[in-house]
Formats: structure tokens, C-alpha cells, sequence
DNA sequence: CAGATTGATGGAAGCGCTCTCACGCCGACA
DNA sequence: TGTCGGCGTGAGAGCGCTTCCATCAATCTG
């Protein structure tokens, strides 16, 4: 049982005051102060400083309930992740693009809100967007099934998904790597080394990068004339390619080199392979995707496509707030960076 | 260079349909279609259904700013983590936390806005706070010099703490679990297998968590008559485990215990302790802190301090929740829950 | 059966703010 | 000296909603 402590309740402040207080105490009428408030255009000095002075002896701060009614703006933004917590809190990939998106909100001054929709949430989070308890939404981690693009089309809502979305793509603007390529080059990678039974971890099924990335793969083995059946879906995590791993062993022993969807299941491959007595890359090399800082950091160093998330998180930032800006800008703007081949010691 | 293309724009909807227009489609009031929408409280039977008829064919939702504009209240609470970003994804204290708070309010259909600030965004996010954005905080992670509690109190914001806070402790309400009882313990543990040389990983200077732990174990050798100057303090991840542990190692060879202030640092010391020689916990026995689910996983299981996060994290927000439902609550609730000893296979 | 109670309703006030518009003042220009 | 343009200003409308209050009909009480 816990222990509960008692004490008498703090006195908070009264009511908060309103720019009619504020204008009173400055001398000035409330359209004045709320102009000298709003960037002070078309406001003489000495009644620019009166609000001022009236603003910090008061402690105003504008009531944004208020502000938001007649602006139809709320100055926030949200970060709309459709993946259990624990995914989004143990891949780099979130994180990153976290930082770029805020680093590109904090210099407008807009809030940033993250909204984490597990499946069962679904219905919930797609009414409060169309609540407009913001002014836009960046979209993340995406599945085939959340119809995400379509439902905030639908809305009218200002999006920008990073990410290619499965449905409702020329409906949404985006930004995406072309995963198809880059993975096509990392199986070429491996053929130009001479491999020549090359398997493929691949993501969920359900997330376009995924897809991309296992059909990179099957055009450079088919290409080259070489086996296309060694695949297996993990979910993105260590586990799921530890778990891949040991299934394309089982299907097929003589695999001398593996295309992973993702750094972070590459570190289970490779634990996976050496567990197996294999050795990288002189019996397996391998190669991953995303070079976000893990993919140097494991032994071997991995030898990775990397896609420039940082860039593409704040490029969609930029799309997100040209909507917002200009209710007229073009809608269905999409973005693609190309891929990176990034030799380290596992290939 | 990314590539570029473009589509013509989506046409969004026009203008969003207000009450007004429900009202006037069910042939009620204003007032009427009002109460219908907000639980049917005083409406006939009629007047409800015809109500929901016109809000489902107009597709109507009430608007944010209007609603809480009169009722004063947002239906959003803030979980506030002065914290840079990398530590919060890393740290499974975390995710259990944002689980536990969100799971609360979404019984009540609260929507949880994440507040991560990095110190130089501090007073950014203070103004936020004293906005009125939010109906209230939850706040992890604190640290000595934010001050948080007083600021909170001061603006009389409903705010529960997670963690006892270093000032203000006597204006806010807070759970926390009994630290340094739950270290002395583990000290004590390491005592009775006959160990006489320990040492403690601690973390943060700047965390009553932390400080509170290094008090228990500090308690326990004095009161044994053992050497109480092998501290090293860490920073609550991995990495700082490491490197604290090489400083012990460093500073006396013969430790033979190591009281560490959480499960993730101990991987850390666990490692390092291998890589020099030591066998845990033949050679040197280690205490974690936290059992989150990492102690269990990694070899050899470790022995720790579980804290009850789970239930820590929603005791504060149930704390919150009564702040923020009568505003004449006590405010400075507080809510210590016991520490438990786990034991496993580092004793 | 008169009077009191209950329940459903609409009118209207007002939450705190922004922004349009009209007004008065000033210096510039002819 | 008369007119004009621009600038700073305040009055006031109105954003979309909740809620107080008065009203009225229906039901209940003695």
C-alpha cells in the first residue's frame, strides 16, 4: 500500500486577465493592444510600449481558446503515428524524424503534438483531426490499412506524409527515398561480390517501404538470373530479424548474402548468422537500410543504403506548413530523395 | 537531388457546418441542439434523435476553440519531459509511463499532448503551459534546475509530478517510490551474501531520484562498516554504465557489489565487468533499479528494485484528474509506493 | 379543482479575441 | 490655401459555442 500525504491547497491565481484589462491599464482601445500585441504593424512607439508595460505588469498572455475562434488557426501541429508505442520508441527512425520536425515547427513557434494511435484508437484520433484542434498533421509509419491519406484528403485536413502512402497517393503530398532503387542496388552490391544466393529480410507487408524494398530485391536477383524465393517478413525490430533470419537458414543453407530491409534488424541477422556459425561477411555479407547511426555502431560496421531522414522529415515540415500558409498551394506536392550505397565491413 | 512532382489540389471542403445549421436541420434551438450533443441532459426523446439525424448528415463536429472558449477547459493534458529527445525513446521508464498516463485519460477522452523540451526550449514550453493550451501536466523526468514544481504552482496549474521534484515539493502533488529505502534494501541484500567491498553506479546529480538512491546505499555500508566512497555517477543509460563502472574498476580493484541505479545502466556495468574479467556475480554481484522487463532479458538476469511504474504513472494521473474535476482539490497530494526486492540470477 | 412541481424549450448573454471600417489627424503637394 | 494620401486609432461586429433564465405545457399534490 502506498502512503498518502495530505496538504492544504496552493491559492492560484484568480482569473487570468483579458486584453480588455490590458488595454485599459495601457490607455489604448483593445483593437490597439491587440495589434501591438500581434506585431505591433500600424502602431505608434509610445502606445506599443504602454501595451507592453500593461502586458508584463498584468502577466497577460492571450487566451488562445479565444484567438484561434476568430483566426481559425491553433498554431499546432500533430505528428500522427499509427504504430504500437513500443515500436516507435526503440527505432532511431522515429526519433530522427522527431527532431527534424520540431527543429522546423520550434523556429515558427507552432506546437508540435504527438498523437499515437494504436489500431483500437483509430476512429478516435481520426475525430479529433477533423475536430481541427490543429492546423495540420505530419504522418509517419503508415500502414496499408489505416487509409490515413484518404480519410485526411477527405478532411481537407493539411498533411504530409513521409512515406509514400499505399492508397490515395495523388490525393496527398509526401516524401519518400526510392526504395525500390536503393535496394536494388544493395542486392547489385552483393552480386558484384560475387554472392550469388542472396536472400531478402524484408519489412512489414503492410507498409509501402517495405513493399519497395523487397521489389528492389527480386529485380536485381531476377536480373541476374538468381534464385527469388529466400524471403522472409520481419516487423522492423531486432527480434523479427532474428526471427527472419533463422527461417531463411532453415529454408536454404547455402545463402552467402542477405538484403535487409532495416539496420535494426540487421543487428538481429547478424547475431542470428553468427549464432549459426557463420561468419560476416566471409560467409554471409550483409546489407541493411536506413544508416541512422546503429548500422555503424554493431561489429561488423554494416554496410547500409541510407536515406537522408533528416532531410525528408523536415521537407515534409516545409510541405505541411506551405498548405497551411496558402489555402491555394498544390496539395498533392511529392518529394523523392534518392538512396545512398554506404560500404562498411559487412559486405 | 530529390525529385519533384506535382497535382493539382485537393477541393476541401467549404466551410465547416456549425451548430447553427444542426439546429436549424432538426428543427430546434440553438440551445436545444446544444444540450443534445453534449449528453442529452433535459432533452426529449424527439429532440435527441433528430439532433443526432442532422449532425450525422451534415457531418458536423463542435469546434474546439468555441467549446472551450465558454467552458474553459480543453480536454488536453500535457505529459511534460524536460528531457533532450534521445534519452526518452532509449529509456523504458518511459514508454511505461506514456502508457499507463494515456490509458487513463483515454477512458475519459483525453487527448495527451507530448511536451518534450530541451533546456533551451524551456521557456518556450513554460509559456505554453501558462496559456492555457491544457487542463493540466504530467511531469517525468525532472531535473533540480527547471524548477518546474514552483513554476506550475505558481501559475496554478493542475500538475502531478512523477518522481518526488526537488523544490516546491510542498505545492504539487506527486507519486513516487520510496528510493532510498528500495537502495538501502539492495545494499543490505548484497550485505547478507557476504559482499564487503560495494560500490554504487549512481545517476544524475541533479534528479531526487537518483540523489535519493545513492542515500540508501550510503546508509546501508556506513551502518555496516564499509567503505562509502565508491561512487560513480551515470546518467541513466547504457554508456554511462560503462563508463562509470570502468572509474570504479579504476579506483579500487576488490569490489565485489555494485549497487547500480538503474536496470539500463546496469547492462552497461554488466558488460564492462565481463570484458575485465569479473564473473557476475561470482566475482562481483550486481543490484539493478527499476525491473522494467530489460532486467529479465539480459545475461545473467538481474537481480533489482522493482518500482511499480505502471501503477505510479496512473495513480498521477487519476491525481490530475481530480485536480482538474474540482478545482478545490487538495493540491499537494502525495503518494510514496514501496520498493520491492526481485531477486535473480547477478546475486 | 386551484396551486405547485417538473421537464423541455428557446431567447439571449457572453466567453476573449481579431479585424474591418470609418474617422480624424498630419504633412505633402499643387 | 485647399486637397490628398497615409497613418494611427477606436467602435463594433462577430467567430461558434454553452448556459442562465424565463416560458410554457404537462403532470402531480392536497
Amino acid at each position: 500500500m502506498p502512503r498518502v500525504t495530505h496538504q492544504p491547497p496552493d491559492q492560484g491565481p484568480g482569473q487570468a486577465p483579458t486584453l480588455d484589462e490590458v488595454a485599459r491599464l495601457a490607455g489604448v482601445s483593445r483593437a490597439t493592444a491587440s495589434r501591438a500585441i500581434n506585431g505591433g504593424n500600424r502602431v505608434s512607439q509610445s502606445a506599443q510600449t504602454a501595451v507592453a508595460e500593461a502586458v508584463r505588469t498584468l502577466g497577460y498572455s492571450p487566451n488562445p481558446a479565444a484567438r484561434s475562434l476568430v483566426t481559425r488557426r491553433t498554431d499546432s501541429v500533430a505528428l500522427v503515428v499509427p504504430e504500437p508505442d513500443e515500436r516507435v520508441f526503440s527505432d532511431p527512425f522515429f526519433v530522427h524524424t522527431l527532431r527534424a520536425v520540431n527543429r522546423v515547427l520550434a523556429a515558427r513557434d507552432l506546437q508540435l503534438v504527438l498523437l499515437l494511435a494504436r489500431p483500437e484508437d483509430e476512429s478516435r484520433m481520426l475525430r479529433y483531426l477533423g475536430e481541427r484542434h490543429i492546423d495540420g498533421a505530419i504522418v509517419v509509419s503508415h500502414h496499408q490499412n489505416d487509409r490515413l491519406a484518404e480519410h485526411l484528403a477527405a478532411l481537407g485536413l493539411p498533411c504530409a506524409f513521409v512515406g509514400r502512402p499505399w492508397t490515395g497517393e495523388d490525393r496527398v503530398a509526401y516524401v519518400d527515398t526510392d526504395n525500390e532503387a536503393g535496394s536494388r542496388a544493395a542486392t547489385e552490391l552483393l552480386i558484384s561480390r560475387g554472392r550469388r544466393v542472396i536472400g531478402h529480410v524484408a519489412g512489414p507487408d503492410d507498409m509501402t517501404a517495405a513493399a519497395d524494398r523487397r521489389a528492389g530485391w527480386r529485380s536485381a536477383v531476377t536480373t541476374a538470373g538468381l534464385r527469388d524465393d529466400l524471403v522472409a517478413c520481419g516487423d522492423f525490430t531486432e527480434i523479427g530479424g532474428e526471427e527472419a533470419t533463422r527461417a531463411l537458414l532453415a529454408q536454404c543453407e547455402e545463402i552467402d548474402g542477405l538484403v535487409v530491409a532495416s539496420d535494426l534488424m540487421a543487428v538481429g541477422v547478424v547475431r542470428v548468422l553468427e549464432a549459426a556459425g557463420r561468419r560476416v561477411p566471409d560467409d554471409v555479407a550483409v546489407v541493411g537500410y536506413d544508416d541512422l547511426g546503429v548500422a555503424e555502431r554493431i561489429t561488423p560496421p554494416l554496410t547500409t543504403i541510407r536515406q537522408p531522414i533528416g532531410d525528408m522529415a523536415e521537407q515534409a515540415a516545409r510541405m505541411l506548413l506551405d498548405q497551411i500558409d496558402e489555402r491555394r498551394a498544390p496539395r498533392a506536392v511529392r518529394v523523392v530523395f534518392p538512396p545512398t550505397v554506404v560500404e562498411r565491413a559487412s559486405t
